[in-house]
DNA sequence: GATGAATGAGCTTTCATTCAT
DNA sequence: TATGAATGAAAGCTCATTCAT
């Protein structure tokens, strides 16, 4: 099955603007990484930018559906830090540069753009927000900076991005869980008793 | 007591760099907030990229250097793994701009340049492998991966640079203790009988 | 019959070349007389040094091709000297310009390019070279310095192009033909018993 | 004793000028040639194209006013070319890289310098055009064509800065000769009878 | 006499983008 | 759909020169 064109452009520019950032990736490097004339990558996206921009909000929309999704109507705030961590991390380790892009150059788009991107961040971040809140005000939390808990616990896991590779000693269950365990305990909750069993889901 | 220019122009160029990105960052942008021409920029830096490894270099050999003098005669792997991440931790939170430069932007330099800084880095970094694998080595610590906790622990603590504020609602004390807590659990050591009291130093 | 787009930049930079030097030459004065912008320009040379060693090698590798058709198979050495020095001047009367930036401009060359001129220039002047190397050992030519005998002639030649012109007294005819005539006394042949009728060919 | 430091400058500049044409020469290249600072270097020249005129101008002026002392008050225009040529020959064997300056430079210059340059080299080419006039005028040279030949001579002449060394097979007294000879043989004069003895003098 | 500091103007080259075909 | 041609703007850097010390 031949790769549609649209993307093969898209994998290109998530390839370079990983290894050599936003600004260090020209038309022309995207133009040869996706067999295209500079000309003719016109056709497959609006601007550099735009390019970019949807990179990041692919990105941001598939996190934040899929966390969405696992942590919708589950009560115990345990379980939904659990499972953002857990996802946070496999998302990271799996989509390296796409998530790194993300997290490196927010400062390149313009204010509306970023506007638009930021968003879905908070959004996705609320999510988190949420969690700790709500396990600090039901008691099953305790971390005196819960603002300050939940911007380190997702710093760690972005670092995910920087340094796991499959090849590694280390399944992504297992680092998954690990993380997991290492956010339970850094809010004050007993992971020992593991809230649930090993999660394979996305 | 006047500002030196060359200290100037390392100054714009911090601010910039971490801003904006090396490459988003123009040679008149340079100019500009060094309150310099373009022309007089280069009498005090040899190149953008000269002045970036210069900056690199910089802030890993005082990170080196304070490392060195604070793990030196320490036997105790604990107290040298705790003491490496509060300086980690602190450094990164007073000198976010710096540290965030040269974590993003390795990719920027050329061969040559870049193995000079990576070398650096390696120095540093060593330091905490070491003191891993000491405690791994004396059975004060256990993990499975160490390699993989060094790393997790480093991105961890560069996560600091991202989104610590002085006028947040934690110390900088606090912060660094903390997260030496975290290292200290993720490695199965029990900081609950902190291998030391509260080190003020850096 | 329009003129190619490509050609016309290397009419100018001809022109310019000749007229101001390489480094005396700016990219913008090569885009004015090519009614190009600056960015157009690079659609039609790899770099202005690139621009200079092309003109240099059509120019040589046209000499030397034209040299070898008319001198192969000539036993004589005379005749064979006779000829080459014809077509050396009317090829220097006629591109005054092109010969003299193969001339003067070799020195800004970067080495590997240089390389690549000279070996062509060698190999037109090894056909020189041998003219005069047969016509001593056949005791035809008599010349106690025959290296110094090829220098010296090829060096008068090449001043025709710079005070040739076209409107002035002598036919070219008249003017290679007089040329000849010295050169072969200047290797002690005996030229009032020309070689061969006046060769009208180039 | 020391060199004086204006001739240190003037020194660099002949050099680097003949190797690399002034507008390839910059002026930190003349400093570090000189063992100067930039800005010292305008202690000892007005300009970098004053610098340029004024080695253009020394070099004429000495041609000048050495071929004038050779000739004045010789009647015979065969003696006055021959003198001249040889003098011509030898001083462009002495001092390729002034004389190559003078040759491929003057373009460089601007209007009113260039006059005066132009002057200078108008005045010792009339002593060439002055003894080829006079040898027609009374019939001991014929040419068709004065000023041609007078052209072709002196280009012919000049190659000389471009080939000879002083380490090659011929002595520098010889060359002169062998080229007077054929300057005389070129206006059809009968330099088998030289028209006077070797002359070593300058 | 010597020079570090400074600069406006300029350099060659590349940028992202558009458009006619 | 695809692309050669084209470009204004900007890139990093160097130019020759001046001047206060």
């Amino acid at each position: 099955m031949a790769l549609d064109t649209r993307e093969r452009v898209r994998r290109a520019a998530v390839k370079l603007f990983a290894a050599k950032g936003f600004h260090g990736t020209g038309i022309r490097d995207l133009a040869q990484e996706s067999n295209l004339s500079t000309a003719s990558l016109y056709h497959y996206m609006g601007s550099k930018e735009e390019l970019l921009a949807d990179i990041m909000r692919g990105c941001l929309r598939t996190l934040l559906d899929s966390a969405t999704a696992q942590t919708t109507d589950v009560e115990d705030p345990a379980i939904r830090l659990s499972r953002l961590v857990k996802l946070h991390v496999r998302t990271h380790a799996r989509l390296p540069r796409e998530t790194r892009i993300v997290d490196h150059e927010i400062h390149v788009l313009a204010p509306a753009t970023r506007r638009s991107v930021v968003a879905l961040r908070d959004s996705y971040e609320s999510l988190w927000a949420d969690a700790v809140a709500d396990g600090v005000a039901s008691g099953v939390f305790t971390t005196a900076h819960p603002g300050v808990t939940r911007l380190a616990l997702l710093e760690m896991c972005n670092g995910v991005a920087r340094w796991y590779s499959p090849r590694g000693s280390m399944s992504l269950d297992d680092l998954a869980s690990h993380y997991a365990d290492v956010a339970l305990r850094a809010v004050g909750a007993c992971p020992q008793r593991s809230p649930e069993g090993q999660s394979k889901g996305e």
